[in-house]
DNA sequence: GACGGTATTGTTTTT
DNA sequence: CAATACCGTC
C-alpha cells in the first residue's frame, strides 16, 4: 500500500488522505487526478472500508471501467463491489431495485434514447395539433430535457409557465410524460429525476441509501447539473465524505444543465470543506501548457489557476491555414504520414479534434485516400443503425411489451403486411380502451375493422413474441438475439436482398452478436435486463478501441478526459470554432474558450492547429475569419507552417513533402497547397491585415527590404522575423511595425 | 399497402 | 449536401 502512496506529490497525497468530511479536489488538467482517486480508493480499502460501501461517480463508462481496472491491479478481487459507474449507470441500477416505490412504473421498465424520446414527442405535438414551426420538436424536447435537469416535474413546469408558448409546453411535458409511463419507459432525464424525487419522497429508502453509502467520490464535478447535485448532496447528508474532483476551467456541458455552480459553491455548501488544488501537469510540454494557460485567461469571472510543469519546453506549436476543408484534411494526413514514415510515430499517438461532427467527413475522405488508419469516435453511431435499433426494439419489446415505440418499430419489420391503415386501427383501439398497444396486437380479434390478412399476421407477431418472451428468462442474450434474428424473419430478408448494403448490416448483426457475447465476460450476470442498460447507457467512446493503431477522430466533447501524444486541433475559424451560436453570448462563448482549452491540454507533446479560409457549409462554400483563440495564444509560441513540393499528381500516390517538420522549421520559397494549387505568395486576412509567409520580401523604411525567414502566430498577432541585408535579422510584430510587402 | 420520387428541412456539443 | 418527410402512383 505504502509504495502506491510514495508516488504522490505532496497535494495528491493530501487529498488521498483526507477520508473524513467534504473534499474538494480542483485539479488541473494532467495534474494526475484519476491516479489520485483510484489510490484514495484503495486507502479505503486499506482502512478497512467495505467496498460495497463506496460510491465513485465518473463522468463516462470508459473513466469508470478504467478506474475500476487499475483500483483492481492494487487491491485485487473486492474492487468489483465498489459502486463505480456513471450518474445514469448508477440510477438505472438504482432505479431497478426500487422504481416500484413510485406509483405507475415497474421494474421492468425500458430506457429511452433521444431517437425514442423524439419519436413520442411528435406524437405528442400532434395530438395536441401544435403547430410544428413554432413547437419545434427539437426545441420541446430539449425545453423538456432542461426542465427534467432542473428537476421541475410536469406539475412546477405549469406553474412556473408565464406565456402562451410555455403552457403549451407545459402541456406537450405532460402528455409525454403520461405516454412514458404508460409504456413503462423512461427517457436519460428521467433517471436522474426520478432517482432524486425517490429518494427525496421515501424516507425509508433514503435513509438506506445514506447509510449504505459512507465515502463518496464524484469526478468531473464542473459537470454536475442540478440533478445530479441533489442527488450527491441527498446521498451524502449522513456520513459528509464527499470528495468531489474537477476544474472549473473544463466545463464545457452548461448547455446539457450543466451549472458551473455547483463547483464554484462547493466551499459555500460545504463551510467545513477542505480544498485542495493540483496545479502541477505531469502531462503536456511547457509550450502546450503555456498556450492554454493563455488562452483561458481570457475568461472573465474565473478563479486564477495556472498549470506549471517540469516537463521540457518543447516543440513549437505549427499552425496551418489552408484554403477549404479538402486542403485542412490533406495537410493533417500528409503531416501524420510524415511523423509515421519518417519519425516513426504511431498513428495511435495521434487524434485529430474538432467542433462538429460534420467536420469529420473531409477528414475521413482524406485519410482514406492516403490509407490512414482510423477510428471515429461518435458521429454515426453503431447503435444509431437501423438494422441494430431494429432489433434492439424487437429485444426491449421482450422484455417490456408495454414499450410501444419498439412495437411501433417492428410491426412491419421485416414486412408482414400490416400497414398505417392497420396500425391506426390499432392504436384507436388502445387509446380507447386505455390499454397497451400490445394488448390490441395480442388480441386482433376484439379490434374492429380488421382485415382477415392483417388479423393472422398480427397472430403470427404476437406469437412470436410470446415465445421470445418464454426464453428471455433463460436464454443468454447472444443466443436470444440469434433466436430473434431468425424466427423473425430479419435476417432472412436481409439474406435475400443479396446486395452489398445488407451485406454489411449482416455483418454489423454480428457484431452485435459479438457485443452481447463479450458483455458476458464483463462479469456482469448475463440477462436481457443488463443487456438493454448497457446498451442504452454506453456511448461510443466507451467501446472505441483507442489502443490499437489507429488515428483518434473526435469532437472535443469526446476528447475530454483523454490524453494523446500529438494533437491536430482542427476548424479553428470564427463560427466553427467558437461556435456561430455562441458568438453572441459572453457566457456561453466563455464555455467555448473552455473548450478550446479542454482541447489543447489534451497534447502530451505536439501540437498542430489549423484553420480554413473557407468551407462547404450544406451547400454552399462560406468563408469565415480566423478564430479569436488563435490570436489569444501568444505569438512566441507558434510557426506558420507551409506545405511545399510538387503538385499532386492525378494518379497513384501524390508525392509531396512536407516541411512541418517536429523540429525547426524550414520554409519553401514556392509555397504549393497540398490541393495542388498554385498559392498567391500572400493573402489578405478577412481583418484586413498583411498575413505573411517565410519567403516574402518585406520593405522597412529603416531597414530597407529584406526577406521573411520566420512567421509566429497569426493575424495581427503575428511576429516576423526579417532578415535584412545591412541590418541582420529583426523580429517585428505586425501590428506595430511599418511594413509593406514588395 | 408498397414503393419511389420530389420537396423540404436543417447542423453544436451527448448521457 | 444530406437526410428525412411527404406525396402520388402502381
Amino acid at each position: 500500500m505504502h509504495h502506491l502512496l510514495d508516488r504522490l506529490n505532496p497535494e495528491q497525497l493530501a487529498a488521498v488522505k483526507h477520508t473524513e468530511g467534504p473534499l474538494l479536489i480542483m485539479a488541473g488538467a494532467g495534474s494526475g487526478k484519476t491516479r489520485v482517486l483510484t489510490c484514495r480508493i484503495a486507502y479505503l480499502l486499506d482502512q478497512g472500508v467495505a467496498p460495497y460501501r463506496i460510491l465513485a461517480i465518473t463522468f463516462t463508462n470508459k473513466a469508470a471501467a478504467e478506474m475500476r481496472e487499475r483500483v483492481n491491479q492494487m487491491v485485487g478481487a473486492q474492487a468489483k463491489d465498489i459502486w463505480l459507474s456513471t450518474f445514469h449507470a448508477f440510477c438505472a441500477k438504482f432505479l431497478r431495485m426500487e422504481i416500484e416505490n413510485l406509483p405507475g412504473y415497474k421494474r421492468n421498465f425500458v430506457i429511452y434514447d433521444s431517437g425514442d424520446s423524439q419519436s413520442v414527442i411528435k406524437s405528442c405535438l400532434k395530438e395536441l395539433n401544435l403547430d410544428d414551426k413554432m413547437f419545434a420538436p427539437n426545441a420541446t424536447q430539449s425545453a423538456i430535457s432542461n426542465a427534467k435537469n432542473l428537476l421541475l416535474d410536469v406539475r412546477d413546469f405549469a406553474r412556473q409557465a408565464d406565456n402562451f408558448h410555455a403552457e403549451k409546453v407545459g402541456e406537450v411535458y405532460k402528455l409525454y410524460q403520461q405516454k412514458l409511463e404508460a409504456y413503462n419507459a423512461l427517457d436519460f432525464d428521467d433517471l436522474l429525476m426520478l432517482t432524486v424525487q425517490l429518494l427525496q419522497q421515501n424516507q425509508t429508502v433514503r435513509e438506506k441509501y445514506q447509510n449504505k453509502f459512507q465515502y463518496i467520490m464524484v469526478d468531473e464535478y464542473q459537470d454536475t447539473n442540478r440533478a445530479q447535485y441533489l442527488l450527491i448532496r441527498i446521498l451524502a447528508e449522513k456520513h459528509h465524505n464527499l470528495c468531489v474532483v474537477g476544474d472549473a476551467d473544463q466545463s464545457i456541458y452548461g448547455w446539457r444543465g450543466a451549472d458551473i455552480r455547483n463547483i464554484l459553491d462547493f466551499e459555500s455548501d460545504y463551510p467545513q470543506a477542505k480544498s485542495i488544488k493540483l496545479e502541477q501537469n505531469y502531462r503536456s510540454t511547457q509550450v502546450i501548457l503555456d498556450a492554454a494557460n493563455a488562452v483561458i485567461e481570457h475568461n472573465a469571472d474565473r478563479k486564477p489557476k495556472s498549470l506549471w510543469t517540469d516537463n521540457q519546453a518543447g516543440e513549437t506549436i505549427s499552425c496551418y491555414k489552408a484554403q477549404n476543408e479538402q486542403d485542412e484534411a490533406h495537410f493533417i494526413a500528409d503531416t501524420m504520414t510524415k511523423l509515421n514514415m519518417v519519425y516513426r510515430r504511431p498513428f495511435g499517438s495521434m487524434a485529430v479534434l474538432y467542433r462538429t461532427n460534420a467536420q469529420s467527413r473531409a477528414l475521413e475522405t482524406a485519410f482514406n485516400y492516403t490509407g490512414i488508419p482510423y477510428t471515429i469516435v461518435g458521429g454515426v453511431k453503431f447503435y444509431d443503425r437501423k438494422e441494430i435499433r431494429d432489433i434492439m426494439a424487437y429485444l426491449r419489446v421482450i422484455f417490456n411489451p408495454e414499450d410501444t415505440v419498439g412495437l411501433l418499430r417492428i410491426i412491419n419489420v421485416p414486412r408482414r403486411g400490416i400497414g398505417d391503415t392497420t396500425i391506426g386501427r390499432l392504436m384507436a383501439y388502445a387509446a380507447e380502451n386505455n390499454v397497451p398497444l400490445f394488448d390490441a396486437v395480442s388480441n386482433p380479434d376484439l379490434v374492429p375493422g380488421l382485415k382477415t390478412k392483417a388479423k393472422q399476421e398480427l397472430e403470427s407477431l404476437a406469437a412470436l413474441i410470446f415465445t421470445l418472451l418464454g426464453k428471455a428468462g433463460t436464454l443468454p442474450v447472444k443466443d436470444l438475439i440469434n433466436l430473434t434474428m431468425k424466427e423473425s424473419g430479419y435476417l432472412a430478408e436481409l439474406e435475400k436482398e443479396d446486395t452489398p448494403q445488407a451485406e454489411s448490416r449482416i455483418e454489423n448483426l454480428k457484431e452485435l452478436l459479438t457485443v452481447a457475447k463479450q458483455y458476458v465476460t464483463e462479469g456482469i450476470e448475463d440477462n436481457l435486463e443488463n443487456f438493454l442498460s448497457h446498451v442504452a447507457l454506453v456511448a461510443d467512446i466507451d467501446t472505441a478501441e483507442l489502443a490499437e493503431d489507429r488515428a483518434t477522430l473526435m469532437t472535443l466533447h469526446s476528447a475530454k478526459g483523454l490524453e494523446f501524444p500529438i494533437v491536430f486541433l482542427t476548424g479553428l475559424e470564427e463560427g466553427i470554432f467558437p461556435h456561430t451560436r455562441t458568438l453572441m453570448n459572453e457566457e456561453e462563448l466563455a464555455e467555448e474558450r473552455r473548450l478550446c482549452y479542454v482541447g489543447l491540454t489534451r497534447a502530451q507533446q505536439k501540437l498542430y492547429l489549423t484553420y480554413t479560409e473557407e468551407r462547404t457549409l450544406y451547400g454552399n462554400t462560406v468563408r469565415f475569419r480566423p478564430s479569436p483563440f488563435l490570436t489569444e495564444i501568444p505569438p512566441n509560441l507558434m510557426d506558420a507552417v507551409t506545405v511545399t513540393g510538387q503538385k499532386a499528381s492525378s494518379f497513384g500516390q501524390p508525392a509531396r513533402k512536407i516541411m512541418a517538420a517536429p523540429t525547426g522549421t524550414v520554409h519553401s520559397f514556392n509555397a504549393i497547397h497540398s490541393s495542388g494549387i498554385v498559392n498567391s505568395s500572400s493573402a489578405v486576412h478577412s481583418s484586413g491585415a498583411v498575413e505573411w509567409r517565410t519567403g516574402d520580401k518585406a520593405q522597412h523604411p529603416k531597414w530597407g527590404i529584406g526577406t521573411v525567414i520566420q512567421v509566429r502566430g497569426i493575424g495581427e498577432n503575428q511576429e516576423v522575423h526579417i532578415a535584412f541585408p545591412n541590418n541582420g535579422v529583426k523580429t517585428l510584430s505586425v501590428k506595430f511595425a511599418p511594413l509593406t510587402k514588395v
